[in-house]
RNA sequence: GGCCCCAUCGUCUAGCCUGGUCUAGGACACCUCCCUUUCACGGAGGUAACACGGGUUCGAAUCCCGUUGGGGUCACCA
């Protein structure tokens, strides 16, 4: 390398979104990675992506894979990090923290022998009862090191060898301290504000303080931007910083998002959901037997216990209600596109100004700035989101609505996939398109297609009184009468057949009032009042299923009048 | 509670740094009307905000102080 780019190299700039793999990546999360993206992308910076899993209690390989398969789905590449779909790799792995221990203990070593950091035997029942006093006295809790350092190096060595348990605390130095931060300015915190607190755990792990410290130096971080939930802490990973001799980095801290009750969004508001729901309701025992009955008790008595994914899914579908999107991968299949919960992740927080509101990632990279990073937090509205779902898929290529759609109906669909050839696929996604705001949508409102013709049911009693019973002529009796005009259609059985033969009785028989027909044919086939324009659903179906269905309403209609 | 941060329509935000062009702009939502075979889309209008109180100034959404409100944080979680 030649003087030049290894100089540029040193000035190149490097972010890097470091997760905890405990659940899912949730759209704060995903925000984060994508200003981390967009700011080194722009600047012809890397961008790192670093697992934090030094909690062995909460981290999971799943929960990694499932982080770097969501963002990857966002479209957030990462240049080094974990080895995923092409991207990761590089020079200063590994990039998982549980594989790095052998350093954090280098730097361990350094901080003890430095004296800027010490060994502390409190237990855990110890510190809980100094926290307790300090309360109890309405006093701020600050952890007092005259014990542990009154420690002889001896008798220190003399417990270790004994096996008890110890943690690391840095010694940290007086006075106050001044965080710099390009997105909220400065603040200091005064002297005392933090205490000595833990480097390294019991079980020989770092916290995240330490670990986040040693691996952004080490790996040339040069801007750190995260939430501000992280904002005190700057303050112990510059005191770090210090007694490490790290250079350090430029500081940004983003509003979170939240919930539109201003509360944290939290993996726990679907069960909140579902709880409120089932108390509501007063149900006693798991519908269907969702939930098995153990943990159906347990999960009602204890807020903090959460159900699976297919648990919670099945019981949302028993009470018929929505559980709120919160992970990415929740958006992924409520049938959102990456690119736009980008643009309007984006848009929380951040805004390109001129009244510019829909862009793409790569928009994104060339004008991201921190200066217009706004400092409030922003209530995430997913009605908005919607809306710009919206336009994004009625406005796409008809080709790539439907490679979409058949691509989310076999992730999450087979069995209506099955039910459906390609081309009655083709037919409905064209459909579909124009009145659709997301992918789920021609799944979710055309169930009828994907039943078998004596599977569908006449029960929505509201529908069935206004469309097919009421009226002189009845909405039946078009019906009686449609099935003999359909009948009569010559092939092929085309959308544009149907709508010549259908607005012609319409003429002769309603007044030319197509929804006089309309309605009452459309309630026949499907069972409901919600269906793609009548021709095409008509077309879809196919001139068997058509008048078989328009047989079994009939007779089934008539029998339940009569009865 | 201590400490830190923040404050423009219901929501996301523009404007604030470099006071006047702001009778505060856009988007989503909402309301009205139009279109219409259901659903949805679309079209035309409309309601709607500078938290409050003091300063500074000829002039403040923009600068300063206070109040109130909101958020964050106080772990061997990250």
């Amino acid at each position: 390398m030649t003087e030049s780019a290894a100089g540029s190299a040193a000035r190149q700039v490097v972010t890097r979104f470091a997760p905890s793999p405990s659940g899912h990546l949730h759209v704060g999360g995903a925000r984060s990675a994508l200003f981390c993206w967009a700011f080194a992308h722009g600047r012809g910076g890397r961008f790192i992506l670093r697992i934090e899993d030094t909690d062995q209690k909460r981290s999971s390989d799943a929960a990694s894979v499932g982080f770097l398969k969501d963002l990857a789905w966002l479209g957030i590449a990462w240049d080094e990090g974990p080895e995923y779909g092409g991207c990761g790799g590089g020079p200063n792995g590994p990039y998982f923290q549980s594989q790095r221990l052998d350093i954090y203990n280098r730097e361990f070593e350094r901080l003890i022998g430095s004296g800027h950091a010490y060994c502390a035997f409190d237990t855990p029942a110890e510190l809980e009862a100094m926290r307790a006093d300090a309360k109890a006295r309405g006093v701020a809790y600050r952890y007092d090191r005259t014990r542990a350092v009154s420690l002889s190096k001896r008798e220190v060595d003399a417990l270790l060898a004994a096996g008890t348990p110890a943690v690391i605390r840095f010694r940290t130095p007086e006075g106050p301290i001044t965080i710099r931060d390009e997105i909220l300015g400065e603040a200091t915190l005064p002297a005392g504000e933090v205490d000595d607190f833990v480097i390294r755990k019991a079980d020989g792990f770092p916290t995240y303080h330490f670990a986040v410290v040693v691996d952004d130096a080490l790996m040339g971080v040069t801007h750190v931007l995260r939430a501000q939930e992280h904002f005190n802490n700057t303050a112990k990973h510059m005191v770090l910083q210090d007694a490490l001799g790290y250079p350090r980095p430029i500081y940004g801290h983003m509003p979170l998002i939240v919930n539109p009750d201003g509360s944290k969004m939290s993996k726990r508001d679907k069960d909140k959901v579902l709880r409120k729901a089932v108390k509501e309701r007063g149900i006693a025992t798991p519908p269907g037997g969702c939930v098995p009955a153990e943990r159906w008790t347990r999960w009602l008595a204890d807020s903090a216990v959460q159900l699976d994914l297919e648990e919670a899914t099945a019981l949302a579908a028993a009470l018929d209600v929505t559980l709120p999107e919160i992970n990415v991968d929740d958006f992924r299949r409520s049938g959102y596109l990456p690119e736009v919960l980008c643009n309007f992740l984006a848009l929380n927080g951040w805004s390109p100004g001129q009244n510019i509101e829909k862009f793409d990632n790569a928009f994104l990279a060339e004008r991201f700035d921190l200066k217009r990073v706004v400092k409030t937090p922003a209530k995430f509205d997913r009605v908005k989101l919607l809306s710009f779902n919206c336009d994004a898929v009625t406005g796409m290529a008809p080709e790539r609505y439907v490679a979409l759609s058949r691509a989310h109906g076999h992730a999450y669909h087979p069995a209506f996939m099955a039910r459906l050839s390609d081309a009655q696929f083709d037919a409905l996604a064209a459909a579909s398109q124009p009145r659709s705001k997301t992918l789920e949508d021609l799944f979710r409102s055309n169930r009828f297609l994907a039943l078998d013709d004596s599977e569908i049911r006449w029960s929505d009693a509201k529908a069935v009184k206004k469309h097919l019973i009421e009226g002189n002529p009845s909405g039946l009796d078009h019906v009686r009468a449609l099935r003999g005009v359909l009948d009569g259609v010559a092939a092929p059985w085309t959308s544009a057949a149907l709508e010549v033969a259908i607005t012609a009785y319409a003429q002769s028989a309603a007044e030319g009032q197509l929804g006089k027909v309309a309605q009452p044919l459309r309630v026949a086939v499907s069972g409901g009042t919600v269906s793609p324009p009548i021709f095409d659903t008509l077309a879809i179906l196919g001139r068997d299923s058509t008048l078989a269905r328009i047989d079994r309403c009939v007779a089934a209609v008539t029998a339940s009048a009569t009865s």
